[in-house]
DNA sequence: GTAGGGTTAG
């Protein structure tokens, strides 16, 4: 193919070949408005923003052209990438000083923009200002997408509904807007009436299923989705396969996370690997995670912000600090990326499983930036499992400090009193939960049978078939603690009677969860539970000892990562 | 012919 064509067509774009278009750019007698527009929003797409500014200067420089509706969402879409407010209030006053009309691509690119680098209020001004009279499809799916950005969810709904002909990028933006609010049953019902409707979704829409499939952790929609994905083509997308990937790995399915990284059929670019790398971490397969990062690193890929969060938790579970360092400093020195509170948690995190205590809070005093409730979290949990009241005090006056009410620390801080044997100033601590404002959340768990969620709460008595549930747990009580399992009674903190207390830990929402799993499903089935808060010690303790009394492997989900139990042990290594 | 909506962490 001539080669001008295949730069105007975008061929290179698909093939990731930035170098080769740019050569062939520079050596073009005749640019047209199409030509630079189509270099700007390459560079833009593949989240090179610093380049696609670079050219659109060039181009008002040395062309006599001017921007046109598709440059300006372009670089406006580099602005809000940068966060470079200053560049694209200019990139504004220089759309109203044409005289250039505010609508359509570049509406949504202005709002957008906006809203990413700290303008809500002009976002709002610019969407208030836009009446809905005369505005096509676009500009409707601009308003829309603007007010989801803001978080109003409900005039978002207003817009939508009254869109006569909705196209699949409106569908996938009011989806999207309900999955990033955390409604996933709206997500799921606008789906299906998209569907249903005779809309076809693209790889745009499945991505975004795929994540709400794993926010779900529900492996039935996320199968469906996939299902659908390879019955359209749309499996071929890199972004569908990379959401599958996390969507196997949040259900808690390792073996398909990794065939669907393996299967890959396009190039796979930093978030296929990263997703991959962050996958392995989470389910305690850091030896793993580790070994792919440094293939990553060998095809010549180079790692994100977010790829080093992955590859610090790796380390983490493998207790590798030297490692971590050498990377934090590659991440900083070769990989010129500025350390974000993140980063500096996973630090905290890796000297604090260590046991390097003392380092950990060093590494605190000196970060350059005021660690937040996540720095203070990571070495309050490392104090817990290190069992360091002294410096865990410190930790959780800091935490709350900064946020008053979580109630977190104070669960964190009364386990670490407890684990010390301090049952009395525990026992205060949760009484000035009690007086205080702080509510505890309220801890859940549940487990998919056939296709349906089966929840259960602390004490769940609602389930109907209940009296087995709780019959089964009785007779696994009896054949662990014959195994030598020992209930921690004494983190119960109440004044009862030692039987009673045994209940209590007993009638915990995994323990049900599990019992519930194991009287209905097959023998040697693997178990897959979720639950919304992290893991207590006893119930961590006794799913050891169950794994290994029914032969089962029982994977738990915590708020966080994957305990994968099996005979007798946990992939956490008992840490978590 | 070029865009808009998506995928990675805590």
């Amino acid at each position: 193919m001539c080669l001008h064509r295949w730069l105007q067509r975008g061929v290179w774009k698909q093939v990731g070949q930035m170098d080769l278009a740019m050569a062939q750019f520079e050596q073009m007698a005749e640019r047209d408005i199409v030509t630079w527009n189509s270099m700007i929003s390459g560079f833009n797409q593949r989240g090179y923003d610093l380049r696609a500014l670079d050219i659109f200067s060039k181009m008002l420089r040395d062309s006599l052209l001017s921007p046109d509706r598709f440059t300006l969402a372009s670089v406006l879409s580099a602005c809000a990438n940068l966060e470079k407010l200053c560049i694209g209030k200019q990139i504004h006053s220089h759309i109203v000083s044409t005289g250039f009309d505010i609508s359509g691509i570049v509406l949504n690119a202005l709002i957008s923009m906006y809203s990413r680098c700290g303008g809500v209020e002009t976002a709002r001004r610019l969407i208030e200002q836009r009446g809905t009279k005369d505005l096509k499809i676009e500009g409707f799916t601009a308003l829309l997408d603007g007010y989801i950005k803001l978080g109003d969810m409900n005039q978002a709904k207003n817009i939508f509904v009254s869109l006569k002909d909705r196209d699949v990028v409106a569908w996938t933006a009011m989806i999207v807007g309900y999955e990033q609010h955390g409604s996933y049953g709206e997500a799921i019902n606008l789906f299906r009436s998209m569907v249903g409707g005779g809309q076809r979704p693209n790889s745009y829409t499945l991505a975004a299923m795929l994540s709400v499939a794993s926010s779900l952790a529900s492996l039935s929609h996320g199968k469906q989705i996939h299902g659908s994905a390879v019955k359209s083509g749309e499996i071929y997308s890199v972004s569908v396969s990379n959401a599958l990937i996390t969507m196997y790995a949040k259900a808690g399915n390792i073996t398909s996370a990794s065939r669907a990284f393996d299967l890959i059929r396009c190039e796979r670019d930093t978030v296929s690997w990263t997703s991959m790398i962050i996958a392995l971490a989470q389910h305690g397969h850091a030896e793993e995670a580790l070994e792919l990062f440094e293939t990553m690193l060998m095809e010549g890929l180079r790692p994100d912000h977010i790829t080093y969060v992955g590859v610090f938790s790796a380390c983490t579970h493998a207790g590798l600090v030297n490692q971590g360092r050498q990377y934090f400093d590659m991440m900083k020195d070769v990989d010129k990326i500025i350390p974000t509170l993140s980063h500096y948690a996973c630090m905290v995190d890796l000297f604090g499983r260590a046991g390097l205590l003392q380092e950990a809070q060093e590494f605190i005093e000196k970060m350059p930036i005021e660690p937040d409730v996540v720095t203070w979290g990571s070495l309050l949990s490392a104090c817990r499992v290190h069992k360091n009241i002294d410096l865990g005090k410190v930790a959780a006056e800091r935490l709350l400090l900064l946020e008053p009410e979580n109630s977190g620390a104070y669960s964190a801080l009364a386990n670490l009193y407890s684990a010390c044997g301090k049952w009395e100033e525990a026992a205060k601590i949760r009484k000035s939960m009690k007086d205080g404002r702080v509510k505890k959340e309220q801890g859940f768990s549940w487990i998919e049978v056939k296709h349906k969620v089966h929840v259960f709460g602390v004490e769940d008595g609602t389930h109907p078939e209940k009296n087995e549930i709780y019959m089964t747990m009785k007779k696994i009580w009896d054949e662990i603690k014959k195994m030598g399992y020992v209930p921690d009674t004494a983190s119960v903190l109440h004044d009862l009677e030692e039987e009673v207390k045994e209940q209590i830990l007993r009638h915990h929402s995994e323990k049900l969860a599990i019992a519930f799993g194991l009287i209905s499903t097959p023998d040697k089935t693997t178990l897959r539970i979720m639950k919304n808060l992290r893991v207590c010690n006893d119930c961590h303790t006794a799913i050891k000892f169950i794994s290994k009394l029914v032969g089962r492997e029982i994977i738990v989900r915590d708020t966080t990562r994957f305990h994968h139990f099996k005979d007798g042990f946990c992939s956490c290594r008992d840490y978590w």
